[in-house]
DNA sequence: CCGGTCGTCACCCGGGCGGGTGAACCTGGG
DNA sequence: CCCAGGTTCACCCGCCCGGGTGACGACCGG
């Protein structure tokens, strides 16, 4: 009742067309496949398959153009927000949206861009403020080490022992020592925990290996 | 011209007024603490002083309730977006918006909400979700580890010495060893380098010290 | 052409680190 | 009551690490 609603809302904009609808997750990729939407409207909580798993299956699909995906949910559910923007959906929105919003919001997302229901991004500029800064490696610190002295703070960073780094850089483990040395000389520290330290207060690596 | 043409358009609303108009930022603070405004807008490009550092004033001023702040952009400087919503803003608008858009923004930000333009939701979104998730401390890993011992690994993350840990502990540098030891065996791992990385890997600390 | 920087490597030495063993004390639970 | 686990500490040993010094080739800029 509810799809069928919203289909015949957004049939009547003139504007665009319902290719299709399907009844739980598992159908969605199958449909998407065939009708090759612009844009998907998805329901979180659908039978067998969820929303978040068809919106993840819906985007590890082959081929490159993945359509737009709005999230559609009674509730909003944080804890849900990130997995599903995670899984690349480009929009957030609550049953209880009006027709011009939904209407507005599949033209916006189509259009390339995103929307959220304002308790939404209400709770997600929260969670995105108390993050820590994405860091870009501090110049200030890192600036006078040079190219193979920072390919070895990375590595070192990692936990691993001299031998193990000049296996890794086909080198001899005095060379390790020699750069090593430096590092810790230039940036003024101790020894190679206190490298790992700096290599993740720096922003040279991060938490996640990414 | 442009603040009156808004004024005038947020006037004829009819469920809001205008109670004031500020030249530049410096103006700004004095105005919300006279009229006690609901909503600010905020133009990030002002004379002397921006948009940003005005945000910050206002919500820098004694009290607790501080008005609601939706920046205003003429084009959408994503470097700006974090440091605003950091300063505290709620909504962040470009210029082109229609007279709907800003006076529902106005309702929204008032509600309590928050609304971002379609085009930098898009790439707050692409932001958030490149970064790493808050890590809540892997209980998997590090839950065979005793409290102390726990202890002393936040420490060793910090790239202090065994001598150093003692003395900050108040313990002989030998027990020390013992627990650095323990935790090597526990978790599989050869030596300190490799702790600090399963600290910060395991978001036992974090960087940024927070 | 030559000085400086960078990257590579070698030898030596001292010290901190990590491993092993043993032991004391305390607390809590069978 | 005694055993188990946690915390504390001691002694010994082997070794990797870090410091110092020196050297060689490559590259670049003056």
């Amino acid at each position: 009742m509810v799809r069928q609603g919203f289909g015949a809302l957004l049939d009547a904009q003139g504007d665009m067309t319902v290719v299709g609808s399907a009844a739980d997750g598992s159908e969605v990729v199958d449909l998407v496949r065939k009708a090759r939407p612009d844009v998907v409207l998805m329901d979180i909580r659908m039978p067998r398959v969820n929303g978040l798993d068809a919106t993840r299956a819906v985007f590890a699909m082959p081929g490159d153009l993945h359509p737009k995906v709005i999230m559609l949910t009674t509730f909003d559910a944080d804890e849900y927000v990130f997995a599903a923007l995670q899984a690349g959906a480009s929009g957030f929105l609550l049953k209880d949206a009006s027709a011009e919003d939904l209407a507005g919001a599949v033209r916006v997302v189509a259009g390339g861009e995103a929307l959220l229901a304002p308790s939404i991004t209400q709770k997600l500029i929260a969670d995105y403020v108390s993050r820590p800064t994405v860091r870009t490696p501090d110049v200030t610190v890192l600036g006078t080490l040079t190219d193979r002295e920072l390919d070895v703070m990375r590595l070192v960073a990692t936990g691993r022992s001299n031998a193990e780094l000049a296996a890794e850089l086909f080198l001899s483990e005095q060379t390790i020592k020699t750069h090593v040395s430096r590092i810790l000389a230039k940036l003024g520290l101790r020894d190679r925990t206190q490298i790992v330290v700096t290599a993740y207060e720096s922003g040279l690596v991060s938490a996640g290996g990414a």
